[in-house]
Parts: C-alpha cells; structure tokens; sequence
DNA sequence: CGACACATGTAACACGTTACATGATTTG
DNA sequence: CAAATCATGTAACGTGTTACATGTGTCG
C-alpha cells in the first residue's frame, strides 16, 4: 500500500500528473525506491477504479490528478493507524528459522553471511551519512537512519541466534 | 520468496506432502506466519511449474512431493546469497517521509501514534518471551528475539525523526 | 543533431492472500 | 454423532515489478 497511499497523500497536498507522483515519491524516499514510469500509471488505475482520484483534464497529455473525499478519508485511515508489524514474514527471519528447523548442515555459514554482508551495508550507510547534509537532503538521512538503526537490529539478532544455538562464530569478519 | 524457499528446503531435507509442508513451515515460524491451506497448493504448482519439485505419486488423495536437482541449486543459492535490505521499502519508513514531503501537519500525531503501539507491541512480546521455553519453542523464541529487536530499533528511529524535525514529544506513553 | 528529461500508457508477471468447495479420518 | 484435524484443490484478487512502445520538449 505504500505507494498507494503515498500517492494519495500528494495528491491531497496539491494534484498533480504522473510524472511529478514519480518525482515525489522518488525524492520523498531520497531516492532509495526508484519507480519504474509504467508503476505510476497502473498504480493511478487501481485509484481511480476505487474511487479514491480523479483526472482532472481528459486530454491525452498531461492529466491532472487530484483526491477524491473518499481518497481523504483513506488517506486520514492510513495516518491514523499504525502500520503493522510484518517482521514476521521477513525473509531473513524465516530463512534462518527455516534452516534451524530443517537442521541445516551449513547453519554457521548462512548465519556470518549474512552477518558480513549487513555489517558491510552498515559501514556503507554510515559513511553516507557523513557525508550527507541534514538541512538540505532530510529524506535521505531519515532514511539513512533508519537504514541504520535496522541493520544493527539485524546484526545483533544474528548474533544472538548463533549463541542460541551455540554457534562458535570466526570473529574473523566482525570488524 | 519465502513460503516458495522454505517449501524447497524442507522437500530437499524429505519428501513431503503438501499438508506437511503447511504443518512444518507454520512449526518454524513458530505460528507467526499462519498458512491458508490453498497458498500450499498454489505455492507448489509454482515451484512445479518451474521444476524445483516433482510430485512422487500421481493419487489424488495424497501427493508426496520431493525437489529436483535444480530445485537444489535453487535452494542452495538462497541459502548461499544474503537477503537484501527491505527497510527502502518499509511502509512505516515511507509514511513518515511522505508525511514530511507533504508538509503533513499532524506530523507528530502520527509519530507518536506509532510509537505507542510499537511499544505496546514491545512490551508484549516481553512478557512472552519471559513465558516461553527456549528448548522446547526454539523457533517461537528466535522469532520473538527478533520482534523485540526490530520493535526496538523502530522506537528509536521514531525518536530520531521526533528530534531532527524538533518536535516535542508528549513523554506521556515512553512507559 | 543527439542526449536527456518530461510524459503516458499496456501487457504480462511475481508472490502472497482469501474465499470457496470438497472429502477422508480421527477423536471426544 | 459431532467436531477437529487431515488433505487437496480452484478462482480471483492485491500490490509491486518489469519490459516494451510511444511521443514531446529542451539544452548543449
């Protein structure tokens, strides 16, 4: 529903056509979710289908979009609740689960791969938000942060899991 | 991917059909990811269609399945790969910086709405955690290690956003 | 002129999800 | 006997994604 919804909430603040969504979306996520053009426009059928935009100009080139009363209520639902929790159906957590419970000869390797592999996003991140101004690209460091702050999560449950399962771990790639 | 991945590596540890595989992959989830009893079936047909898996018996009444040597390879190249980062594409993350893009003014509502109930929902799977046998819910329990610590970065990402748009925080559901 | 941003759209697909229909077997 | 569990499947749908086709305007 993300872009969805984030259609919608542009769309509340001022209409718009298609393209400027793309740009908004894009610059809203400080460019961490690119959109393919063609996304744009089925996403704006499913909209308007549901009753929740209308186009303003039916000509061909550039239709201007806005929210319907209906897309506001949606758009206020949306705030409203908070987003539910979907760890539960992470690929890493059911991945790591699903090799524990198949006794997964290789355990130890899967777990430090993926140990490697977050930590070296995590120094990536880091690095990027350095050199990242606060006042002028505020998406993108939001995003940073929170990049961050998931990959650590990520770091320490790995490690927890291989205590759990009584995992000696190389130590060779924690720095 | 993950029901489709979990399905290859349990048929690469044995065969199966396809009620097991629903009983197995809800067991390693620790019940956290229910299954519909249809998603099996389409599920397989999938893999099927793809030749990962192969049915042994063609009865109607209860078809084993077992995976086939590039169903290995599949599964070998999951388990091989570290997972990508998701968090770009997290509905939480996207709402808070769309309702910044957007100028939304109930911008600190909408945090704090958040961050009460992922707090709520901490403080749930504490007690649940304190409750649960880690020898006998292994699953249950890795998975709730992971709730916690996701929960927990998502509190503190919440704060950071609080403070870099300088918004006060109530204070009033920290506890 | 050529490259790039602007601009719109269709068709097809991926995975996950639900509702529905059906029946056998086991257990209280 | 009734309820729960075991067991299989189909049809339809949701969001997100890609490949593809098409064309205009602008700037170096």
């Amino acid at each position: 529903m993300s872009i969805r919804n984030s259609f919608l909430a542009l769309l509340a603040s001022q209409p718009a056509h298609g393209y400027g969504l793309k740009s908004f979306f894009e610059e809203s996520t400080g460019g961490a979710w690119p959109l393919n053009a063609g996304q744009v426009y089925t996403t704006l059928s499913r909209l308007e289908r549901d009753g929740l935009v209308e186009a303003e100009g039916d000509s061909d080139d550039r239709r201007s979009w806005h929210v319907t009363e209906k897309g506001r209520h949606a758009l206020a639902d949306w705030y409203d609740a908070p987003v539910e929790d979907r760890s539960t159906r992470d690929e890493l957590v059911i991945k790591v689960l699903v090799a524990v419970a198949t006794g997964e000869s290789n355990m130890a390797r899967v777990l430090q791969t993926q140990r490697s592999a977050t930590m070296q996003r995590l120094q990536e991140y880091t690095r990027q938000k350095m050199e990242a101004d606060p006042r002028a690209e505020l998406p993108w460091v939001l995003m940073l942060d929170a990049l961050i702050l998931r990959a650590e999560a990520e770091v320490r449950w790995l490690e927890l899991c291989e205590q759990r399962l009584e995992l000696q771990g190389t130590g060779g790639d924690r720095c």
